[in-house]
DNA sequence: ATGCCAAGCGCC
DNA sequence: AGGGCGCTTGGCAT
C-alpha cells in the first residue's frame, strides 16, 4: 500500500491507493502518519530530505518510502533528459546547532503534484527493459534516504572532551582566534631556521615554491610526495606541519564548535549527492572523517559501537557482476587480496590489491600496469569486464550498473573534440587531446560500473540492517540499536551492550541478503568485518 | 563583500 | 596519463 504525502495550501493530504484523501494540518502530520504506519505502508514524497526530519523529531519513525526526485534523477539519467528542479518545497536543514530553512519561494500551487509523479514514475519503470532492478534500486535509494535522515537525528556519539584532549596533544593548548597553536609555530620555526632564507611564508603554497627554491631545493609543488623525495632537514618538520595544520582546520576546534552538539556530530548526509549513486555530504565532512580524530567517537555510557566493514567490498562486486568464477573462489576467505595471492596469480597482497584497484580506476602506470597482465591471465572475466566499460566510455557511450542506473553521457564539449578529432584535416595535436579525453572517460565508466555497483550493494545493505534494527516496542529510535554513520562500505551501529550480538548478526545477514538482492544467484561472498568497541578508533 | 579556482589532503 | 568526493586556505576577479 503506498499513501502519497501531498502539501496544500490548506494542509496535508494523505492519499492511498484507492484514492481515497485525508486532510491534515501540519500540526497533525505526525500523529497521523504514525498511526498510518500500523498498516506498513509505502510513504510516497517528494524529498525525504523535505519531509522526515519534522516526522524523526516529533518521534515518528516509518519503514519505508517512495522518494521521488532520488526517482526522478535516476530515470532522467536513464532517459537522457534533465532532472526536474521544482521540488520547491522548503527545507529545513539542520547545520550544526542552527536549523536554517532553503525556501526557493515556490509557491504551492506550482509545486507537482506528486500523485501524478509517482503515476508517471511507476509507468516509467514498467517500460524499461529490466522494471524489477529498477524498482529494486527504487526501494533502495528510498531506504537510504530514510537511514539518512535517521543518523542524522540520532547523531554520531562524539566526545568533545576526547576531542579537545587529543587536538592538545598534537597541537597544544586552544589559541586565541586567528593565533597559532604552540606545536605549529615551533615546527614553523624549525622549517625556517634549517632552510636559512629568513621568513618562510608555510601556509601559501605558491609562496612555499617559490621559497624552497630560493632555498635550493629543487621542487615543482609543495605536494608531500614530491616532498618525501627530498633529503633536507627542512622536509621533516614541514610534513609534520602539514599534518597538524590540516588536522587543526578541518577537524580542529571550530569543527568541533560547529559541529558537535550535546555530545553528537550531525552530518547532512546527501544520498544520491554523487552520479555514480554513492552518497554526499553538506557541510561536517562526516565521509571523510579522518583517522586522526576517530578516537573521539565514543559510545554512551553501557552502549557500544558496532562497526561493520564490507572486506574488499569493490574487486568482489566487480567479480560478481563480470560473473568470475575464479575471482569468486579467490575471495571465498575473508581476505579476498590473499586469495588472490594463494590462486598463484600474482607474489604479494600488496601487488593484489594494487592491481586490482588498478583495474578498477584505470591505472597505466607504475606497479600496477606491471600486475594487470597476470591479473588478465588468472581472470579474464573480471578484468574483460572493466576494460569493456572502459572501451564504451572512450567511445562516448553510456554504461550501467547492476541495478540499472546509468553514466551519464559525455558533455558536448568533449563530443565536439572526438569530432574535431576524426574530422577531415584533424591536426594531430586535436587527435592527441581527443585521445586524452576519451581515455578520461573511459576510466571514469570503467570506475562507474564498479562504484555505482558497490553503492547498490551498500544501499541494499543499509536497508536490511535498519530493517532488522528496528523494534517498535522499544521506543523512539534513538533509545535502541540505531544507524550512526555510513561510508561507502562501512557502517556504526550504536546500541546497549547487551544487544552487540544481535545487532553483529543482523549487520552480516543483512549483507548476505544484499548479495542475493543486487546480484541474485552469484558464487561471490560478501564478507563483513565486524568489531564492537567504545571507541571508533579501536576498529581497526 | 562575494564568487570562483587551484592547491593540497582527508576519506572510500 | 588514477575513479569518486568535501573542505579549507590563499589568491585573484568581480
Amino acid at each position: 500500500m503506498r499513501i502519497v504525502l501531498d502539501r496544500r495550501p490548506e494542509g496535508v493530504a494523505m492519499v492511498d491507493e484507492s484514492g481515497s484523501a485525508t486532510l491534515v494540518g501540519e500540526a497533525e502530520l505526525a500523529a497521523a502518519v504514525a498511526e498510518r504506519e500500523a498498516e506498513h505502508p509505502r510513504w510516497v514524497w517528494t524529498d525525504t530530505a523535505q519531509w522526515y526530519p519534522s516526522l524523526l523529531a516529533a518521534g515518528v519513525r516509518v519503514e519505508r518510502c517512495h522518494d521521488l526526485k532520488l526517482l526522478d534523477a535516476l530515470l532522467a539519467l536513464r532517459a537522457g533528459r534533465s532532472p526536474r528542479r521544482d521540488w520547491g518545497a522548503p527545507r529545513a536543514v539542520a547545520r550544526g546547532d542552527a536549523l536554517f530553512e532553503l525556501d526557493d519561494d515556490a509557491p504551492a500551487s506550482h509545486l507537482p503534484n506528486p500523485g501524478e509523479v509517482l503515476a508517471a514514475q511507476l509507468r516509467e519503470i514498467a517500460a524499461q527493459p529490466n522494471p524489477r532492478d529498477v524498482t529494486v534500486l527504487a526501494a533502495a535509494e528510498s531506504a537510504g534516504a530514510l537511514a539518512a535522515a535517521e543518523m542524522q537525528h540520532c547523531g554520531l556519539p562524539w566526545s568533545v572532551e576526547a576531542h579537545d584532549q587529543l587536538l592538545t596533544e598534537a597541537l597544544g593548548p586552544r589559541p586565541a582566534p586567528g593565533a597559532r597553536p604552540e606545536r605549529l609555530q615551533r615546527l614553523a620555526e624549525q622549517v625556517e631556521q634549517a632552510l636559512g632564507i629568513g621568513r618562510v611564508p608555510i601556509d601559501s603554497a605558491a609562496e612555499l615554491v617559490k621559497a624552497l627554491r630560493r632555498a635550493g631545493l629543487d621542487v615543482s609543488s609543495t605536494r608531500s610526495w614530491e616532498l618525501e623525495q627530498i633529503d633536507h632537514p627542512a622536509i621533516a618538520p614541514l610534513l609534520e606541519y602539514r599534518s597538524l595544520y590540516r588536522l587543526l582546520t578541518a577537524n580542529g576546534w571550530n569543527w568541533l564548535d560547529e559541529w558537535v552538539h550535546d555530545s553528537r556530530f550531525r552530518p547532512v548526509y546527501v544520498p544520491g549527492g554523487v552520479v555514480t549513486g554513492r552518497w554526499a555530504t553538506d557541510g561536517g565532512g562526516a565521509l571523510q572523517l579522518p583517522k586522526q580524530v576517530r578516537s573521539a567517537v565514543v559510545a554512551d555510557d553501557g552502549w557500544m559501537l558496532v562497526v561493520a566493514d564490507a572486506a574488499q567490498l569493490e574487486p568482489r562486486i566487480l567479480a560478481a557482476l563480470a560473473g568470475d568464477d575464479a575471482m569468486a573462489r579467490a575471495g571465498a576467505g575473508v581476505d579476498l587480496y590473499s586469495g588472490i595471492v594463494a590462486s598463484g596469480a600474482v607474489a604479494s597482497r600488496d601487488q593484489a590489491k594494487v592491481g586490482m584497484l588498478g583495474a578498477m580506476y584505470g591505472g597505466t602506470t607504475g606497479e600496477s600496469a606491471r600486475v594487470l597482465p597476470k591479473l588478465a591471465r588468472a581472470f579474464p572475466r573480471a578484468i574483460s569486464y572493466v576494460e569493456a566499460a572502459a572501451r564504451a566510455g572512450e567511445r562516448g557511450e553510456t554504461v550501467s550498473t547492476r541495478l540499472g542506473r546509468t553514466s551519464p553521457v559525455p558533455p558536448a564539449s568533449w563530443r565536439e573534440r572526438q569530432a574535431a578529432a576524426s574530422a577531415e584535416g584533424a591536426s594531430e595535436s586535436d587527435a592527441r587531446a581527443a585521445r586524452t579525453d576519451a581515455r578520461s572517460w573511459g576510466r571514469f565508466t570503467r570506475n562507474f560500473v564498479v562504484q555505482g555497483t558497490a553503492a547498490e550493494w551498500a544501499l541494499t545493505w543499509i536497508a536490511g540492517v535498519r530493517q532488522r534494527l528496528w523494534r517498535p516496542e522499544r521506543g523512539s529510535l534513538p533509545s535502541q540499536p540505531h544507524l550512526v554513520m555510513f561510508v561507502h562500505d562501512e557502517l556504526i551501529v550504536h546500541c546497549p551492550e547487551d544487544d552487540v550480538a544481535d545487532v553483529t548478526r543482523a549487520l552480516q545477514e543483512a549483507a548476505a541478503e544484499a548479495a542475493r538482492v543486487v546480484f541474485g544467484s552469484t558464487p561471490v561472498t560478501f564478507p563483513v568485518t565486524v568489531a564492537a568497541v567504545r571507541r571508533y578508533s579501536e576498529a581497526k
